[in-house]
RNA sequence: GCCUGGGUGGCGGAAUUGGUAGACGCGCAGGACUUAAAAUCCUGUUCCUUCACCGGAGUGCGGGUUCGAUUCCCGCCCUAGGCACCA
């Protein structure tokens, strides 16, 4: 007897060199018959490594939902490039002395050849990398625009500074204190740095509508950008007419106030102490508190509180005290660098225990007068407000409102808002960046380059080592630093950092709708086919930095009227991670996971659905290969059912059933609930082994795994007899009739415990299905125990009887 | 500390406007085919008790609401991720 077998590693070759030779992945972006599909996944840095089943996860199953949008019936564009520049290149040419550039290109080679093992129908034709000359140009470009609309600026300040990658780090790249990048502690460092005014888009970045992201990246974001109600209150020196301005969040606790605390590196604390015997301790501690790392600065408990007196007294508003005035740690540049320090706050306390401050309470429970003198901490619940002035016996919550309108009516407060968003740094001390197009000249100063001298190209020969000094290695080219002036002509400097990475990467998907234009970054009608990004597919490990400097910047770029639409990713969705043995792969634990022997043994289909199956896309999972055979089982069944010719038991209940799993595959696919499309699918293969397919149902059941094992499908469309690709072909439709079950099979429960089971029609009367349910034996048998007090009937799923014993 | 998720068989996971918990797959056990093996197919598989039926327990822990709770409420524990001296 003749066996149909079906043999992945010749189908799936055959298959991707068929949609190759047909450039069957090839958008046409003008195309205007049907709806446009920008699906776009988050482009990876070209390592060096080979792909690991954590790509596969993404490039894999983002490809499965394309190709889902596409039998939809959509025009769907889902391109692919590289995030190329950045710092692993750059390490390993230190390293290694191989120029980024050659690895990075070699790189990308590699991994297109990867990404085709995958099956993807990604669009490399419209391929943007970002260290190609081609792009950074408009990358700069993107500098100058923000740059002459006054949202990129230079200033001196103390920034974050990674000890190890000898750069700046914008605070968005300091996880926990340490650099994202390597893990050192990051340390504070004096610097000249370009930023961008994030801080200003803080309300509109707040701004959510119309947007179907994850609730928890909303949060995560909201959480960063960090919006807090408060009121500004001025404290005015006692010797002098200076004003501290503190903010907060609880003006109701004024009265409390016994001392004012000011950032370190606030610009008024060089005026309050110059000249006075107070000067020399304050500067001996800020430089005491400079020299602190983020983590021991920042991080919590009492003991490492530091600060100092300056010798300066204010005058507190209300109760007209006058007040010392320290320097403290804990105060960040926030709000307005000043903070009115009082019992009701924790670090207050502590630092005032610690330093002699006096201390008052203002808030008890009940509103009866409490002394710090007695407690361990601060008090920071509500309560009833005391020696408050005309507030006191009220709410402190009710009372805050009111003390603010109160105060801004003398003039001395007024209700703010304020956000810990800050701006974002991004000049680099690196190389293996897009340069930033400003010159320094003697005479004219800081000029920008003209847009028609783009791009500033980063020069081939430079020696890529750190200069140990915190300079870029382009300070040492002297070929590249000295130029002409713009605007003079005459001599001038280059700027030698070169821009963040998350630069490049915040408007790429605006570039490749018009990767091929060469006299603009992308064209505004093009755009307003192609955007917003339908579907956009990432870590979640992006919402607090890629995902807002995205934001950030396209909704500049549309203030300045240059594209139409307001966000960049109509839909997002996270994946998840897969781990080994609960750790993140990586090739420094040496727990990466090759998918080449997987792919080997099982084909492709097998591993996109292997990894689809382990359970939600956004779940991830712990990576093991003991199910996957029942994946590979379940790709041979299949390709039988389609391939064996058997005679057709029950064609009407093999009807009902594709019909069942015409609507569950496409709402699980919709809704990246793979795992469950694939369970469906199953059982239906499962059933038709049993009782046989005819033709028809056979094309359906191939368009139904096509987007989820996508080789396997064509071959079997073609097998069948089809002429076109099945991606080619329209997504099936379910009758409603026939999906609509006609018995239904009841639990019967008495006192909530099942007792037995009946079917009847879907429509059976209650008391008929009551009688029927009554009518069991073991039903029976708990019926007699006592009376029935009450009868329970929900329709299609159960029935209740509540017996109470005599 | 704060903000999010999540805890269900030996394992990955299904199922929540409150209604028969454990779909599908792995693994395991038994069987068929085979000289034998592989492959394939069939049957069983939450736990306890039982030959079997019946029965009891059961969705992290402790309470509560309900005829009925994995699902709702209160209080905990564990775990993953994010934020963290932000006044």
């Amino acid at each position: 007897m003749e066996e149909n077998r079906y043999s992945p590693q010749e189908t799936e070759k055959k298959w991707q060199e068929i949609w190759k030779k047909k450039d069957f992945h090839n958008t046409d972006l003008s195309e205007k018959k049907r709806k446009k599909f920008y699906g776009l996944v988050m482009f990876p840095y070209p390592s060096g490594d080979k792909l690991h089943l954590g790509h596969w996860y993404n490039f894999g199953i983002a490809d499965s939902a394309f190709r889902f949008q596409k039998m939809q019936g959509q025009n769907v564009f889902a391109p692919f490039g590289f995030d190329s520049f950045g710092l692993p290149a750059e390490n390993f040419a230190i390293k290694t002395g191989v120029h980024p550039a050659d690895t990075t290109e070699a790189n990308i080679k590699v991994m297109e050849r990867q990404i085709d093992e995958i099956g993807g129908m990604y669009d490399f034709d419209k391929e943007v990398v970002t260290s190609r000359p081609d792009y950074y140009k408009w990358t700069q470009w993107l500098f100058l625009q923000m740059y002459k609309n006054g949202l990129a600026y230079r200033k001196n300040e103390p920034a974050n500074w990674c000890p190890e990658c000898q750069t700046v780090l914008a605070n968005e790249q300091v996880q926990g204190g340490k650099c994202d990048r390597c893990g050192s502690e990051v340390t504070r460092k004096m610097l000249n740095q370009w930023a961008l005014k994030l801080s200003s888009y803080a309300e509109k970045l707040l701004d959510y509508e119309g947007l179907d992201w994850p609730e928890k990246t909303i949060k995560m974001q909201q959480n960063w950008i960090g919006k807090s109600h408060g009121a500004e209150i001025d404290f005015r020196l006692t010797d002098g007419d200076g004003i501290l301005t503190a903010y907060t969040t609880r003006p109701d606790t004024i009265y409390s106030v016994t001392f004012v605390c000011i950032a370190p590196e606030h610009p008024l604390v060089d005026d309050l102490v110059k000249g006075t015997k107070y000067e020399k301790e304050v500067n001996e501690v800020r430089s005491k508190i400079n020299k602190q790392t983020l983590i021991e600065r920042t991080s919590e408990g009492g003991e490492d509180k530091i600060g100092c007196f300056t010798g300066r007294y204010v005058v507190n508003p209300v109760t007209k005290e006058e007040i010392p005035v320290y320097i403290a740690n804990f105060v960040l540049m926030y709000g307005t660098g000043v903070v009115m320090a009082c019992a009701h706050d924790q670090r207050d306390f502590e630092f005032a225990k610690k330093y002699n401050i006096s201390l008052r309470f203002v808030i008890s429970e009940n509103g009866e007068k409490t002394d710090p003198k007695n407690f361990e901490g601060a008090y920071t619940g509500d309560g009833v407000l005391f020696d408050s002035g005309d507030f006191s016996g009220m709410n402190n919550r009710e009372a805050l409102p009111k003390m603010v309108s109160f105060m801004e009516g003398l003039g001395f407060g007024r209700a703010t808002v304020n956000y810990k968003l800050r701006d974002w740094l991004l000049s680099r001390q690196r190389y293996w960046g897009a340069p930033i197009p400003i010159v320094y000249c003697d005479k004219c100063g800081e000029v920008p380059v003209e847009e028609s001298s783009l791009p500033v190209e980063l020069p081939r020969n430079v020696d890529f080592k750190p200069t140990g000094d915190g300079m870029s290695p382009l300070a040492k080219c002297s070929d590249f630093v000295n130029t002409k002036c713009p605007k003079c002509g005459g001599p001038a400097k280059r700027e030698v950092d070169t821009m963040d990475t998350f630069v490049c990467s915040s408007w790429y998907y605006l570039r490749y709708p018009c990767s091929k234009m060469t006299d603009k970054p992308f064209d505004k009608d093009v755009l307003k086919k192609w955007m917003p990004v339908d579907l956009y597919i990432g870590g979640p490990e992006h919402a607090c930095m890629h995902l807002i400097y995205a934001r950030f910047v396209n909704r500049v770029l549309f203030d300045l009227g240059l594209i139409d639409h307001k966000e960049p990713f109509k839909k997002l969705i996270h994946q998840g991670m897969i781990t080994k043995d609960g750790a993140k792969m990586s090739k420094s634990k040496g727990n990466t996971v090759s998918p080449d022997e997987f792919v080997a043994k099982y084909g492709s289909d097998v591993l996109r659905m292997y990894l689809m199956f382990m359970g939600p896309y956004s779940d991830g999972g712990d990576w093991s290969d003991k199910g996957i055979v029942g994946i590979s089982r379940f790709q041979d069944r299949f390709f039988r059912v389609i391939a064996d010719e058997k005679e057709v038991v029950d064609m009407n209940e093999m009807h009902r059933s594709l019909h069942k799993l015409i609507k569950k595959v496409s709402e699980d696919i919709e809704s990246f609930h793979f795992n469950t499309a694939i369970s469906a699918l199953m059982e239906f293969v499962n059933l038709a082994m049993k009782n046989g397919l005819d033709r028809a149902s056979k094309k359906v059941l191939v368009q139904l795994i096509a987007p989820l094992a996508p080789h396997l499908a064509e071959e079997c469309f073609s097998l069948i007899g089809e002429e076109k690709s099945v991606f080619e072909s329209v997504w099936p439709k379910f009758d409603k009739k026939l999906i609509v079950e006609s018995k239904v099979k009841l639990g019967v429960q008495v006192n909530g415990k099942v007792r037995g089971e009946i079917e009847v029609d879907i429509d059976a009367s209650k008391e008929d299905v009551l009688e029927l349910a009554r009518s069991l034996s073991n039903v029976q048998k708990y019926l007699v125990l006592g009376e029935v007090v009450k009868e329970i009937f929900v329709p299609g799923k159960v029935i209740g009887f509540v017996v109470k014993e005599k």
